[in-house]
DNA sequence: CTGAAAGCGCTTACAG
DNA sequence: CTGAAAGCGCTTACAG
């Protein structure tokens, strides 16, 4: 910044009153009189002041900024989530630094630099597979900031959290294919150490064995949340002797890599077989076939994280936290949009 | 961040030497001694000690920050462009702030402040819609900080970009699909006070002509980027007496949302319409069918808008301020990426 | 190569 | 309701 930008003093000379009744009309009008509001006020406009951020955090001792750690920023799951963060957090005044874990993990200990306090007043976490790092820095007592922890989360931990029922979304999934009348279904898992993974398995599991399936281990097909793994599930489904009539894939794009796997080797959806998706990008309902997924409400968990952030900011600022707001966990509800990746068993 | 972070003054009495020197073996370690290096680098290491930022920019004033402006984050197309911004720009030292200025919009003022060289030391401007906003703050002698555009630029100014070839790209989908033996072919337009409209629009337009093709306003669609915009397209496609037997459409968005909407009506593509999008996001090569599209490098995109802006940012400081730096425009090549939505006429 | 000292621009108890 | 003054934590000419 150049040096001639007005400083606090320039609006006070302007205005006629001291720097500390400036400073005051601007961060506390009620502590000041209403002619004396007024007149700052002009000699704000007046001389073009804007306060000078780097000086007032110093003072306040905040930082002014939440950072915000995404597992993959290239990826369209995130991007909703992460305008609807921002759209929450900018209004309090705070700045948001998004982050790439994916590029940070190349740098050793810009993690951990992103997880200090003194990099950010708050956290919100995206990505579950920080558990390490967490557990490094509170052993260390490395006082971290206020976090809340989106879509993934910890397990054993009381760390505060908003995601979906990612267990109940993944039974919905499978329900809805066994009234289709599949009675082989499979699964394309997850990254194996994500949260997310299990969860969704998990409740694949369970409603199979429920609806009285089959459940056949060589049915759960590894992946990575990536297209090419849906692809590469899809080359192995090719290859199978047995396979499943329908798949539940544990996202999206999984779900539009094996579909056009399937396409290049002559196979359509749903004609050869179903196929579910979980998230319901944008993209799912314009895909061809248009998708039948599991909805995640990706601005109702942004908001929300954002929101239960700055509440824990405001409690810690006041000394007095609050126990359910440190450890509370925000279940959303899921629901099953059916388009027309899925038909019944002919 | 709380009050017992440890200060320079801790490392500086571990060490056993001034604050002014941990500061210089921190910050020029060629202006200091080998011993005196070792020294503070063990004092750092036994504290704990991170520099506090604040303090530091506004010593230095600077606010350690870019701010790159998005006109919309939940568009997958600027994720990856995203990335590789900030793949250049942390390494250097900044925070990189990401602000959506479909949001900023909402709150008067919002943009102006992200403009203001108060809150940042460099923009990255992924918006070409803000010619009305510099344009002010210039005349109200508001010092821009250092800036570069990156895929949108304003004509008729000197500030420096960063973009692809988008006429020549228009050109290349034209000339394919006149390859194939298409002889009317549409287009569909992005907003259009959009530049990216007008280059995409008239190299369209002009090699329609070089190939002695009818040209015909109506075959010119309006969109918006957008897959509603495509999908709105396809519809009044549909209700043409004479229709395009290819499109060329300004975004893959905008492909994906024609097809998928013919596909609902029964019909197909490539079948019955050939069909070129522009970017070449990442799902353009999963969709169904692949989609031949126009590519746009867009990590070498983000890399290179970052690599001017720091460039800049070094010349002001060095009040050495280059003018081809300043006014430069990198225009990076396209290439035609042909896969299964286009084909030969029938 | 090193240290003492000033100062970046703001905010906030404190006193009135 | 208002002002004088201290201080947030750092960096950097300046002098030695």
């Amino acid at each position: 910044m150049s040096r001639s930008l007005p400083r606090i003093r320039d609006v006070a000379l302007a205005a006629g009153v001291s720097t500390a009744t400036v400073s005051r009309a601007l961060s506390h009008p009620d502590r000041v009189s209403q002619e004396t509001r007024d007149r700052v006020r002009a000699a704000v406009e007046k001389t073009g002041y804007t306060v000078n951020l780097a000086a007032r955090n110093l003072r306040r001792r905040q930082t002014g900024s939440i950072v915000v750690l995404v597992p993959n920023l290239a990826n369209p799951f995130f991007s909703l989530i992460l305008s609807s963060i921002a759209g929450a957090i900018s209004p309090a005044g705070y700045n948001v630094l998004i982050a790439d874990t994916a590029q940070a993990r190349g740098n050793e200990g810009r993690i951990f630099d992103y997880l200090s306090n003194n990099r950010a007043d708050g956290l919100i976490l995206l990505d579950g597979c920080l558990a390490d790092e967490i557990r490094l820095s509170r052993e260390q007592a490395k006082a971290l900031p206020p976090l809340v922890f989106a879509c993934e989360w910890i397990d054993d931990t009381d760390l505060p959290s908003v995601r979906v029922d990612n267990e109940e979304g993944a039974r919905l999934a499978i329900r809805h294919l066994a009234g289709l009348g599949h009675r082989r279904i499979g699964h394309i898992l997850g990254p194996l150490e994500n949260v997310l993974t299990s969860a969704r398995a998990k409740g694949a599991a369970e409603e199979i064995t429920a609806q009285g399936l089959e459940r056949r281990d060589d049915w759960f097909f590894s992946g990575d949340f990536s297209m090419a793994s849906g692809a590469a599930a899809a080359r192995r489904w090719l290859s199978m002797k047995e396979r499943p009539t329908a798949m539940f894939c544990s996202s999206d794009e999984m779900a539009f890599g094996f579909i056009s796997e399937l396409h290049r080797h002559g196979l359509a959806v749903p004609d050869d077989v179903s196929v579910v998706g979980f998230d319901n990008i944008a993209i799912a309902e314009r895909f061809v076939p248009a998708l039948t997924t599991v909805h995640q409400p990706r601005d109702t968990i942004g908001r929300l994280a954002a929101e239960m952030l700055l509440a824990l900011i405001d409690k810690d600022g006041a000394a007095a936290k609050d126990a359910s707001l440190k450890s509370g966990h925000e279940v959303l509800p899921v629901e099953l949009v059916i388009r027309e990746s899925t038909r019944a068993l002919s």
